[in-house]
DNA sequence: AATGAATGAGGGTTCATTCAT
DNA sequence: CATGAATGAACCCTCATTCAT
């Protein structure tokens, strides 16, 4: 599934085309990777806009100064971050796409399946998410990451979907709408995930996709019980 | 439809039933709100995290200290910006509901057009919902102003599903399901809009609304070009 | 005993020598002594460096910018509130030798009975005089006060002291030493009055004054139990 | 003379018993001894009521967030300056004890001088203890450490004068009321110092209290010129 | 590379003071 | 005379950033 493959600002410690200091830039890139490991989980916590350099530093066990001398900003320890997490995201949602089934339904079965699942839908993870969609407006690096991987999501989806109309000829279905649908609903889903942890299933969140796409393929998404 | 309203904790220019000092009390409330819309206006132009009290102060015309001398703190003043914007939308929503059409399939059609209208679907309202959502998990005071909104909202859809459902006989529908998955489409809509503003369109947008309830109520909404 | 009186800058409501507008003016004094009694309660309760002028006007039950009405500024509503607890203590020390009998002795004896009794020496009173106490140094005009009626206080205790000791024929005490004392321990006294309210006792206090004025003139002050 | 010694919250660099970073360690409690000394010599000369951080960082040459950094709050600063004020007080007395001649009459002549010296009784230091006082009423904290300092006083020259009684055969004299004489005394001539610099001589302070011992115990104090 | 003490700009907040009513 | 909303300077405090070690 290379060809869905696309790129982020996303590359934790790339081989270091210098000569003898690999362990070094290794380390480096570890460390870098700790800290980012770190702000996520301040950002669940604390929320974005009181989570400190302090915090970091003090959930990495490092000290003070340690998130400068890495990524000499706050705001590029960030912007890295969720570089990182769109990265994350796009490293399992393609080795999810890798181990699908061969056909594009169960591609796209695969993809919702990933998309629900607790690794991904979970407060903390969804948190984080959500920290920076509330800054995409003001923040215009945000959401050029943001919007470059949507597209490309939508491209994937839309793309699957082409394959199943064709194949199951669905005439009065567009592959676009349908790839814009479900896309929405999974953002949605885990909005309701992240605001209403006590009355959310896993299950309910499930079965709304599975009959959405039983009702739009109904030929290749057997209506479940 | 007043069987469908709902209160939060909003409620701009008590109607002053007191004899004396109206006009300083409903001035006082009016100051009140000017500040909860400069508020709202900063948190879409710098974003929660960056947003300052004296931006808000300056966004009003006013000084430094206002904030604090009509909202003690600025938590406060972020409580009550999101109690305001939720009770903006509530507003908005019931009318659009008492201004629908007799059936249930003309409410749920006035509801899902509402959502999607630029008074409600545009970037700068949008940033100040995801803004708040952002926060939600180290925020309880958010989640429980959110969740009890979007409960009413499904509650409310639910209802009217199930009012399509009796009448145009679709047994294989959940209602619930339904409402839960309009639900996250429209958050879903609202975030693709937020994040992806040059490509996104009103149109594709409605029409994904409208292709999902044709396809779930194929006798209540038909199928448009 | 008016020659032992002195003036300091305490005089509420002077006779107002304008026509007609006595009862305004009468009316303004008693609202300056009302306001100055809010002062020194609020002192008391919450110290010298805390009392807000907000305080203030809530104690006195009136509204936020009264103090400022009535006295210009904060500083000098405190000078006003020191000279008002000067003039008082001058009020209530000139009754007392008065009420004294016709010696020395007992004008003596009066005195410090006096500077000891409940309604001089507690807590609350004393809370004040300690607080402007604590802002001599860096507040002339606090010195100042404080200064002219010490040595007031000291000039009529060692005129007194003077006549007991022709009287009685003590030549080796020197009147100002004793003077100088006298006032010492009674200041002392009521510094461990504020600061052990739970072990302090007036009994305790009296004695120790009994016992000195005993020791320095056995021949006046008879040795009690 | 250990039997006196007590303990207050008063331990300015500890030896640092650790291996390393001795240095860095001493180095943060003489930061911390470094700010007490600027915060003493800023109430001297503004007052409790009018001292902020900043005089006391400019006062110690350092920069505006340093107290916060080594004291976290200007009430702890405050609080451990009393402590440390305290300390020092007694470190001196302690020391005057031990240096004192061997009778009861030598230590307790040692404590009076020592309680007027100059290191001790001068405008500068005596305006941060009445500084303390004067919120005692209002700060528990500060009172219990003024309390506590006080009763050991008591408790230390008592001692001293149950000695001397017993010794000298003064059957008509309590030790605990001589004691609170004593201490009261102090305190007195201390705000005259305080109150009066012009008037104020050291001199005439001392004699007073040795007209009271010499009175008091004329076969241990006799009496001088 | 890592530390953590130090900086200092800027935040939220307080409050004496002003002024229209 | 009295009110209390409004002001804005100045406070305490936080925290991203720097730098000597």
């Amino acid at each position: 599934m290379n060809e869905y493959s696309f790129t982020l600002c996303h590359d934790p410690g790339m081989p270091a085309a210098t000569t003898s200091s690999a362990r070094r830039t290794a380390s480096r890139a570890a460390r870098r990777q700790q800290l980012i490991d770190a702000t996520m989980k301040c950002i669940a916590r604390k929320g974005l806009s009181s989570m400190t350099l302090s915090d970091v530093a003090s959930e990495a066990g490092l000290s003070q100064g340690i998130v400068n001398l890495h990524f000499e900003s706050k705001d590029n320890l960030l912007a890295e971050t969720l570089a990182s997490l769109a990265g994350e995201y796009r490293d399992k949602f393609d080795k999810a796409l890798e181990n699908s089934g061969p056909d594009a339904a169960d591609s796209l079965q695969a993809i919702m399946e990933h998309d629900l699942r607790p690794s991904i839908c979970n407060r903390g993870k969804l948190a984080i998410w959500f920290a920076f969609w509330g800054e995409v407006k003001s923040r215009p690096t945000y959401q050029r990451v943001c919007a470059e991987w949507d597209q490309r999501y939508d491209d994937v989806v839309a793309d699957l979907c082409r394959q199943i109309i064709a194949d199951g000829d669905y005439p009065k279905v567009s592959a676009e709408s349908v790839a814009y649908t479900l896309s929405a609903m999974i953002n949605g889903l885990w909005l309701s995930c992240l605001i209403s942890p006590r009355s959310w299933s896993r299950d309910a969140a499930r079965s709304a996709v599975s009959n959405y796409l039983a009702s739009t393929f109904p030929r290749h998404f057997p209506r479940t019980a």
